[in-house]
DNA sequence: AACATAGGTTCCAGATTATGAAAATATTTC
DNA sequence: GAAATATTTTCATAATCTGGAACCTATGTT
């Protein structure tokens, strides 16, 4: 629906496509495994990349492949823009994970999905794999359809079943997000991953749209319907403590 | 000296510079900001600004203005190239700001002149600001001249006096970079900054060549000359429990 | 050792692509 | 509501980027 073949920008678009191939892998990447990666011809990889790295974007391994250089790395240890965002968050964060025992988590709208930008554990066991730098959708995750209730995010173009219980059907999806406008959270259950329940509430900016969405997750069997609202109201007492956060009435 | 009139690369050259220019400033930036600094046609700026937002890397704040965008903000919460390294070190500078009192600080070869990665605060008051994330020549840092020792860093090109103190002659320079390599530790005094007294020794790699450089600083009301290699042998010292840091004799 | 192989860089003619001036469109200011 | 300012889009032009092939290095093989 929206096609806009975007031009002049050629050159650019590889090497911002470069870069970022760069910047998600965890090992350093080869000159090689990006041209494969791309489809780019050897030459033009080589030039784009000898330009990010004489920029300092990128940089060398020792052994040659390339990784994020200085400039990036530099920009990282000074936190990036959602520094202020995550330590205003992270002591109501840590309390909620006091009381409910249970991951407590902090998304944004991102460039391709949900990123989770912070997390806190809770005492339990199961649940407690960290997920800061990973993306979701935004259909089958409580903090998307936050973000999407409160505009913040929009739904993706397909929706993609990661369990038989992800929502495939956008009347469903629309329904649930206008739900979750009304009352002020949503929830996922078995629709991320089976067994996996989520609750999350919006962090609201001076717009009245949210910025980020916080989350408590844990297993299925410890989190039950009934559970939903109490953990709900939980959070957004503790965020209503924060200093700076709007927080709108709705039960 | 070295001429390298590179080519074929014209527009991701400006794309990185724009990039780069967003990173590193502290505020969003405006278009006509970013077309004044670089003095690049306003149509071209803006096409290469959009190619950058469009790939993530660069976002848009709520005015309009340009900041850094949700790929590399995820990059950066992710913690970057320095994580590992940091998160090493951190208990030795620890231990070090706790027997010295002093401003403890972690400094990589960064794009530009030595990058400030790590920091942690002695119990003084006076001597704690925070400089992580800024740079500085290498010429008048205690980091610089020890990563410049120790083959991680060359001597800028021109020797730019910070103080009336700061070493402006090669010769002399080179004079104290042969001594810290000798001695295996470096020491400015104000040469940075007057009143400023730093002492460092490298982070060496499996190959023989610093990674970093480990830094006590402090004003020199404090840190007498005699006190020098005594911190020098304590940083040392505790650096050698760390796990996987190679360390050799010397002085 | 000499050879073979794979990974990487440089070269170059050619046309696709980026460019910038100016016009069109938003946005803010008064 | 008009003027001023800021940003995006348009479009003809030629300068820039492209990609194939040649050219380097390392590294492994017989």
């Amino acid at each position: 629906m929206e096609e806009k073949p975007v031009t002049g920008t050629q050159s650019i678009d590889r090497a911002c496509d470069l870069l970022i191939r760069v910047l998600n892998s965890e090992d350093p990447q080869t000159l090689s495994e990006l041209v494969s990666a791309t489809g780019l011809a050897k030459g033009t990889t080589s030039r784009i990349l000898s330009a990010l790295e004489r920029s300092g974007l990128l940089g060398r391994s020792p052994l040659g492949g390339f990784e994020s250089g200085p400039v990036l790395n530099q920009f990282a240890v000074r936190g990036g823009a959602y520094t202020a965002l995550i330590g205003s968050l992270t002591p109501a964060m840590e309390r909620i994970a006091d009381i409910t025992h249970e991951t407590v988590s902090l998304a944004v709208t991102g460039h391709n999905g949900i990123d989770n930008i912070a997390q806190v554990e809770g005492s339990y066991l199961l649940g407690s794999r960290n997920w800061v730098g990973e993306s979701v959708p935004a259909h089958c995750s409580a903090a998307g359809k936050v973000l999407i209730a409160f505009g913040a995010a929009s739904a993706p173009a397909t929706l993609v079943p990661r369990t038989v219980e992800t929502i495939t059907d956008f009347a469903v999806l629309d329904a649930q997000i206008r739900r979750a406008h009304e009352v002020g959270f949503a929830v996922i259950r078995n629709e991320l991953e089976q067994g996996l329940v989520s609750i999350s509430i919006p962090v609201l900016g001076d717009n009245g749209k949210a910025i980020a969405a916080l989350s408590v997750s844990g297993p299925a069997e410890r989190i039950t319907p009934g559970d939903e609202i109490h953990i709900a109201q939980l959070m957004r007492r503790e965020l209503s403590q924060v200093h700076g956060i709007q927080q709108e009435g709705a039960a």
